[in-house]
DNA sequence: TTTTGACCAAAATATTAAAAAAGTCAGAAA
DNA sequence: TTTCTGACTTTTTTAATATTTTGGTCAAAA
């Protein structure tokens, strides 16, 4: 890697552990700049402004998640423990980066074009890998549907909305206890048993 | 009804207008006594506090809700359309009074204890329904399955959690148009066809 | 028993001042 | 030339305050 690739990773790296430690919003360019010893202009030589550093998180943050569902992922096991494994990576990772929750403390983040942008490409990375999963269990003879992107983004949206449930459910700036994780989990594993067998049909 | 009675549902019937035109956070106590040309006190003789015309306001929609599903309800029909009718009559309530979006405006409104355990027991009460639904399913030999609150907690959940997801990908302060709340309709009905068949193995 | 005008206290809102943060730049260090 | 910094400016947040609105009360009238 290059020298200011390998700098630009060791800022994003550092603005990670704040950023899942305080939250985005509680954290400043100075706290990044002040933990890595190095000046605020430092930071802003490697990225135009925070939204890009932040974009940067969110894209680290990302592959590792992908890669991590990527390395658990083995085609010949059946689809439904596909799925139950998927889901524990995926909890994994919503615990690890709870903190981050991008729409709180900067307000109109999520309005920004240029994040918004990023965020729906990373859903559809995973929207994709769905689809190739629900695709293989087909050509397996597993399942027998047609449309698999329409079939992943449902799948995809009810795992989310559950998670979402999850969320609301947890008074407010508080970390959710491992118990309601654990019952969350269970649904999202129980509804994808359902969904698996429905799928046979 | 009794007079004093009958009062009383025209003060929530008052309020249900403005809240559902403006939502509750923009809806003072002056603007409902105004609209029926009586003073604020009388309100007050009527509810001991805004807290509890809200509670009231909930139960009379719920109840209006909890209604239209029961007329719908024919248990003759094969559970896939049975849930199909219901995803219609939960999405016409939902557009109906989006503008109450209870959390919205009154900010502790949903931390208050009286408010969650009416909201809780409605919730409940809708659980109740599914799992009717359900097991009247299960009897006819429709679907398999042992532990009917937990599947109706499921189901529920999940339809909740499209939601959800409508929502949060509408920006704030506007109304989801037709297109977004078809799509979202659509989705909850693949998801209990799917979800329907998954049951009969 | 029901209703109201006049009132009060609490909460929301608008205003402003102070502090903190984002972001810049000329120039130093490597 | 590339990388970095102290000192600076500008924009946002936050805090403090005054002002208005709103929820809620009460004595008295209907």
């Amino acid at each position: 890697m290059i020298v200011a690739d390998k700098k630009r990773e060791q800022i994003i790296e550092g603005a990670i552990k704040r950023f899942s430690h305080f939250g985005i919003g509680k954290t400043t360019m100075n706290d990044i700049a002040e933990d890595l010893s190095v000046s605020k202009p430092s930071l802003y030589y490697y990225f135009p402004d925070k939204k890009h550093l932040i974009l940067g998180v969110i894209e680290k943050i990302f592959n590792e998640f992908f890669e991590a569902i990527q390395k658990k992922y083995n085609p010949e096991l059946e689809l439904e423990t596909i799925l139950i494994h998927t889901i524990d990576v995926r909890n994994t990772f919503f615990q690890k980066y709870y903190m981050l929750k991008i729409a709180e403390g900067v307000p109109d983040l999520l309005n920004d074009e240029t994040i918004k942008t990023k965020l729906n490409g990373l859903k559809d990375i995973e929207k994709d890998f769905f689809a190739k999963v629900f695709g293989s269990a087909k050509e397996k003879g597993e399942i027998a549907h047609e449309d698999m992107p329409h079939l992943a983004e449902l799948y995809l949206e009810s795992l989310m909305g559950l998670t979402t449930m999850c969320v609301m459910e947890t008074a407010k700036d508080i970390f959710p206890d491992k118990k309601a994780l654990n019952k969350m989990s269970q649904k999202q594993k129980d509804l994808s048993s359902i969904f698996t067998k429905g799928l046979r049909c």
